[in-house]
DNA sequence: TCGTGGCCACTCGTGATCGA
DNA sequence: TCGATCACGAGTGGCCACGA
């Protein structure tokens, strides 16, 4: 769990209780509080929808260092980027559960500021199960994985070259899987057309350089619009995606074909509070409210029963009229 | 015997609701 | 509008069972 925090910048303990300690409550909450007891971690309550944010001290850090793994610092988490940090540490800890490896930002960056020609970052993508040529990954899947060149001539193995200075990009976090590299990109709030495409056309260098297998992308439905296009009176307008030939042009996305390089669906929370968050960022004004009362809502969208989502649900024109009038 | 995990009752703080 | 009350989530400590 520390180890896990300390990658990824912070964890919730409704998110440490169901991943780390057996889905009870009870037992994380001692635990924590036993690690607080001995300076390894620190907690926070400020914000109320996410609970308690745990996050490690540097002894902490210290503590959950592993050989193999890059040494990080210890960080007090922003409160303003906390709800991107929770979903991108939840998503991962939703791979991880299915056995997936998965790699932080914190970590890519680590390894990659290496003082070298990209050794350390290789040698860290062998130790991780990347497909490296000549590494027992490799022999397994019967493939092998290469680096994207930067314009230095800098191999890089988990940074995205970007645009004409050689800037990188940096994944949320990657998962390796079958040996290849899926980025995972979390992308919450609307970017600049110029940015994302800039963004885009790193990722398309680096797919076709045989580095990254696939972008998997969970945006928000205005990113999801962006990259994928919308319906229009005359068909379809198309979205970057389309732009840069990863969809077809003119024709609405279909995402049950496998193998896309650029994968988008909509971003979810599982744990209540960073659904919540997320809803409030997405929702309209008008059907924005306390976390307490989106609590509510949905414990009654619950038992309707509905085969829409909960948001779909709660702007369908009376959902909002009959909830006021369940409420007086 | 000790450490750990799990259950339970209690307290506290916060936000919603209600009535004067 | 404001104070009282209520509901609920979160935190705390006690107790017991179990296994090493």
């Amino acid at each position: 769990m520390l180890e896990f925090a300390g990658a990824f910048g912070a964890i919730t303990l409704r998110h440490a209780a169901e991943h780390f300690y057996g889905g009870v409550w009870e037992t994380a909450r001692k635990r924590v509080q036993y690690m607080r007891e001995a300076g390894l971690l620190e907690r926070s309550d400020n914000l109320r929808w996410a609970g308690t944010v745990l996050y490690p001290t540097a002894a902490g850090m210290a503590a959950a260092a592993a050989p193999g793994f890059p040494e990080l610092r210890a960080l007090v988490p922003s409160e303003e980027r906390m709800l991107h940090r929770l979903l991108v540490a939840e998503a991962a800890l939703r791979m991880r559960a299915r056995g997936v490896r998965v790699v932080s930002e914190r970590q890519m960056r680590a390894v990659e500021r290496a003082n070298d020609s990209g050794q350390a970052a290789e040698a860290f993508a062998r130790f991780v199960g990347v497909a490296v040529a000549g590494s027992s990954a490799a022999d397994e899947f019967g493939m092998a994985v290469s680096p994207t060149m930067d314009g230095a001539g800098r191999a890089r193995w988990f940074g995205v070259p970007v645009g004409v200075a050689g800037e990188l990009h940096w994944p949320d976090f990657t998962a390796i899987v079958g040996g290849r590299i899926v980025a995972v990109e979390m992308e919450i709030t609307h970017k600049e057309r110029w940015r994302m495409l800039q963004v885009l056309r790193g990722y398309k260098m680096s797919i076709e350089a045989g580095h990254i297998a696939q972008v998997l992308w969970e945006v928000t439905p205005d990113v999801q619009m962006q990259l994928e296009g919308r319906r229009s009176v005359g068909g379809w307008d198309d979205g970057l995606l389309a732009d840069l030939g990863f969809l077809e042009s003119g024709q609405a996305p279909d995402w049950s074909v496998k193998g896309r390089p650029m994968v988008v669906r909509p971003a979810q929370g599982r744990d209540d509070g960073v659904r919540y968050a997320l809803s409030q960022k997405t929702l309209p004004p008008s059907l924005r409210c306390s976390y307490r009362v989106w609590r509510q809502w949905l414990q009654v969208w619950e038992r309707d029963d509905s085969a829409l989502e909960f948001e779909e649900w709660l702007m369908r024109p009376r959902t909002l009229q009959r909830l006021q009038s369940l409420g007086s």
